[in-house]
DNA sequence: AGCACGCCGACT
DNA sequence: GTCGGCGTGCTC
């Protein structure tokens, strides 16, 4: 038997498979998706197996043995081993890449030097000393050991170790670990039924009181239980149990425990409610199509407030009821408590959550349980869509519009696409949800293609639960402001809407898009910017450290008092961060309570839900903040809504920036009124007159989807045409220029060959897309044109069609990474970039 | 990514 | 005459 492996090696020499020789005692353990430890070349790596064979094309000479397999049952399951490739594939990043992206951090190889026994067997003589003899087959029992362990085993005998070692008969191997340690805990083991107890407590002498009340205990409760429990309920001391094990009527054991982040926490059971007319049309379709097995895309477009999470919920429950799995997604950004809560209050311990503020142990934890298929239901951020389920029936995404869902490390995937694609393989329903969808899904649910049904299926809830309407929405021209000689950041209505608030002690929500308007320092006098001296960006201050930042590579200087260019001090902080707005708040209206959220108050871990908690207890006025306050948060005392500036976003350079704009404004204005009181919402902006704010303000997603549609489709951007990012890196601009007009030319020649025989390169089929058509752009600097002391430049690939212009800027950069390999250029692609810098 | 093999300058 | 510079190529 051989198996072809994907090593531990993100190269492009070894982004392949290599055969290895399963081993007979290994046959029963190596699965497609195991990871193994692999000789390679003179060391010893991780690998994971994507292929079974009987035969192998490879000089069987060269093949080598698969050394051990790492997990008892493979962490990866076939199905997440074609959806690798499929990633590195359609992403262009190394294949291990894409697997390596699937797992918990924890299971990162770890590389560990250890002893085993040679091979040549070097002095025989020397193993006629029994000593030796014993240190040999403990090793040999072992396969291998650490040195501390041989050491500590062989505490008197470190010279004849060494001997060994000389002499060859032990060698160092190296060793693949896991990076992660089960955690373990010392657990209590009555016998079975109790049996015996009694005679035991008999034998205790008559003063023994701690030791008879565990006794008396555990006769009560005759299963296992963790020691440091049973020490707290019975009220003894570790000594006391541990002599009853001594004794031997009891057994004392460490058994592994999975970390519970939500342990001892209650959450009360909900149970469905009842629906909507809209809801219940809604659930009925998706419900259908779970039940039917269906592989179909569903876009939920809701209103905010018009209940999408409930819709979620009963859907999930159709999924339970036919014993398959679901996984849910949502942004980063809004897996609060609130919405753990709601899918544990439902679903209880079938709920697994899976998100960055977990620790490696947690998130390892929680990830086993869905292995182990204790879960059925998954929650989490965008790495939850690669849970190891096996029966899969629906896959939801909430907010399907937001970036985040982007990674932006390689491999550069987009949650939704790897969410399509990976309910194709195991004929799921996918639903995404949004009150403003992306403009690609929405076009998704419009495009026909021949006689096609469209990809995506639209679903519509235009009304709020219980018939709220949507707040008012009032755009506050802030030019206008500015002429009536109010020159504060606050207009004169979003103050008197305020004061009116504070009066009658109800909540308000203040908004501030800090997007672009990073808090700067300048020199009043002479214009001076601190800029970082190894990228092309200016500093950002940190009130906290009182310490100018590079926000790319880290780089920190002291804050300046005096400008260095001209010696001035008139030195000012610019651009509204969340402390100015703050400081301002607190001199207008004094005693205001404001709890601030933003990058500096939230890194903490449970910050986060330490300040809702805080305003849901009314314990704040207001809640200010940058994008997070924007997103799913419901609290019914919230009557005002002040977004201080809308168009920050809108004046970025990018083609995007519009439709964040809406979605932003949408977003924050859904978060008013959305119980009993009637809510308000006011937007500050210098462009009252801009299509994302006149069709936010009035509450029109379809009207803002075509308009802005109509736009993309004459400037040929996304979703009409697909864009591939490709950006280039040196120290040096003439070279780095040189190179990248070089790539952009072959990349061109290859597309043009390509267009010519209209050959599908994937399956290397004659081509069915006739349609195909691509058009490089650039190469120009980048917007931030130099990072960490390399100048980039950047071309935009702008393309029709599906994937294949992804293995088409594959070739070219194959191409180019061989030509450029001993320039130290650097080259990294971004298939559909959510951000063109 | 490592690591070894392999051809040209400053040294015991 | 050697030691070592890192360019090139391989790893089942």
């Amino acid at each position: 038997m051989y198996a072809k492996v994907i090593v531990d090696v993100p190269a492009k020499q070894t982004n392949r498979a290599f055969d290895y020789e399963v081993p007979a005692s290994l046959s029963k353990w190596v699965e497609v998706g195991s990871r193994v430890g692999v000789p390679f070349g003179p060391r010893v790596l991780q690998g994971f197996v994507v292929e079974l064979q009987e035969e192998t094309q490879v000089d069987v000479t060269r093949i080598k043995p698969i050394q051990n397999v790492l997990d008892l049952v493979p962490p990866l399951t076939e199905e997440l081993v074609s959806l690798g490739r499929w990633v590195s594939r359609v992403y262009l990043c190394h294949e291990v890449t894409a697997l390596q992206a699937m797992l918990p951090a924890a299971l990162k190889a770890k590389y560990e030097r250890a002893i085993g026994v040679g091979e040549e067997s070097g002095e025989q003589s020397l193993l006629d000393m029994s000593d030796l003899q014993e240190i040999v087959s403990f090793v040999k029992s072992k396969g291998s050991v650490s040195m501390d362990a041989l050491m500590e085993r062989f505490a008197s005998d470190g010279a004849l170790i060494k001997q060994l070692l000389s002499a060859g008969i032990l060698t160092e191997v190296q060793v693949v670990k896991d990076r992660m340690n089960t955690k373990k805990a010392l657990t209590v083991f009555p016998p079975a039924g109790g049996s015996g107890l009694e005679e035991a407590l008999a034998e205790l002498p008559a003063r023994a009181n701690k030791q008879q009340d565990v006794l008396r205990y555990l006769m009560e409760h005759p299963h296992a239980i963790r020691l440091t429990e049973l020490m707290e309920t019975v009220e003894v001391g570790a000594s006391t149990v541990k002599s009853l094990a001594d004794r031997g009527w009891i057994e004392l054991r460490e058994v592994e425990v999975m970390r519970d982040p939500y342990a001892g926490r209650a959450f009360t059971r909900t149970k469905p409610l009842p629906l909507t007319e809209e809801q219940s049309s809604v659930f009925a379709e998706i419900r259908d199509a779970v039940a039917e097995e269906r592989n179909e895309v569903f876009l939920l477009h809701g209103v905010t407030g018009s209940g999408k999470t409930e819709v979620y919920l009963q859907s999930i429950q159709q999924c339970l009821d036919m014993d398959k799995e679901a996984i849910v997604l949502v942004p980063e950004i809004s897996l609060t408590p609130q919405m753990v809560e709601r899918f544990k209050g439902r679903f209880g311990d079938l709920v697994a959550v899976l998100h960055s503020r977990l620790s490696n142990g947690e998130r390892y934890d929680e990830w086993r349980k869905i292995m182990r298929k204790q879960v059925k239901v998954v929650i989490g951020a965008r790495s939850a869509i690669f849970a190891p389920f096996t029966r899969i029936g629906l896959i939801i995404i909430d907010e399907e519009h937001e970036s985040s869902y982007k990674q932006e490390e390689s491999p550069k995937y987009h949650t939704r696409d790897v969410a399509v694609q990976r309910a194709k393989q195991q004929n799921a329903v996918v639903v995404l949800g949004s009150a403003t969808p992306s403009l690609e899904s929405i076009e998704k649910t419009r495009r026909r293609r021949d006689r096609d049904k469209p990809p995506f299926r639209l679903l519509t809830m235009r009304e709020r639960v219980a018939s709220r309407p949507m707040p008012p929405v009032a755009i506050v021209d802030m030019r206008e402001e500015l002429k009536n000689g109010n020159r504060s950041m606050f207009s004169r209505s979003l103050y008197k809407a305020i004061e009116d608030r504070l009066q009658k002690k109800e909540q308000i929500v203040l908004l501030l898009n800090r997007r672009g308007y990073a808090t700067f320092v300048m020199c009043r006098t002479c214009g001076f910017v601190s800029q970082c001296p190894h990228c092309d960006i200016s500093l950002t201050y940190h009130q906290s450290s009182r310490m100018l930042r590079c926000h790319y590579c880290g780089y920190a200087e002291r804050e300046v008092t005096q400008c260095p260019s001209c010696q001035s001090e008139h030195i000012r902080h610019f651009g509204t961060g969340t402390q100015r707005v703050e400081e301002e708040l607190s001199k207008i209206f004094p005693g205001i309570r404001v709890i601030r959220m933003d990058v500096d108050t939230t890194t903490e871990k449970g910050s986060h839900e330490k300040w809702l908690t805080m305003f849901r207890e009314k314990q704040a006025d207001v809640l200010l903040g940058t994008q997070m306050v924007a997103k799913g948060l419901d609290f019914p005392d919230v009557t005002l809504v002040g977004v201080i500036a809308a168009d920050t976003v809108l004046n970025l350079p990018d083609f995007r920036s519009a439709e964040r704009t809406f979605q932003l404004l949408t977003q924050v204005a859904g978060r008013a009124g959305r119980h009993e009181k009637q809510g308000e919402v006011f937007v500050q902006t210098y462009t009252p007159e801009h299509y994302s704010v006149q069709y936010a303000s009035r509450h029109d997603y379809i009207a803002f989807a075509n308009h802005e549609l109509d736009i993309r489709a004459n400037l040929g951007y996304p979703p009409y045409q697909r864009l591939i990012l490709v950006t280039f890196s040196h120290e040096q601009v003439p070279l780095l220029v040189r190179s990248a007009e070089a790539f952009v030319t072959r990349l061109k020649e290859i597309a043009f060959t390509y267009r010519a025989q209209q050959v599908d390169l994937f399956t290397n089929t004659l081509s069915t897309d006739q349609s195909f058509q691509m058009d490089v752009l650039g190469p120009v600097a980048s917007p931030i044109s130099r990072i960490k002391d390399r100048y980039r430049f950047q071309c935009v690939v702008k393309y029709r069609g599906e994937d294949q212009a992804a293995e088409i800027v594959a070739k070219a950069v194959a191409w180019f990474e061989e030509r450029s390999a001993k320039e130290k250029l650097l080259i990294s692609v971004d298939v559909d970039p959510q951000y063109l810098m």
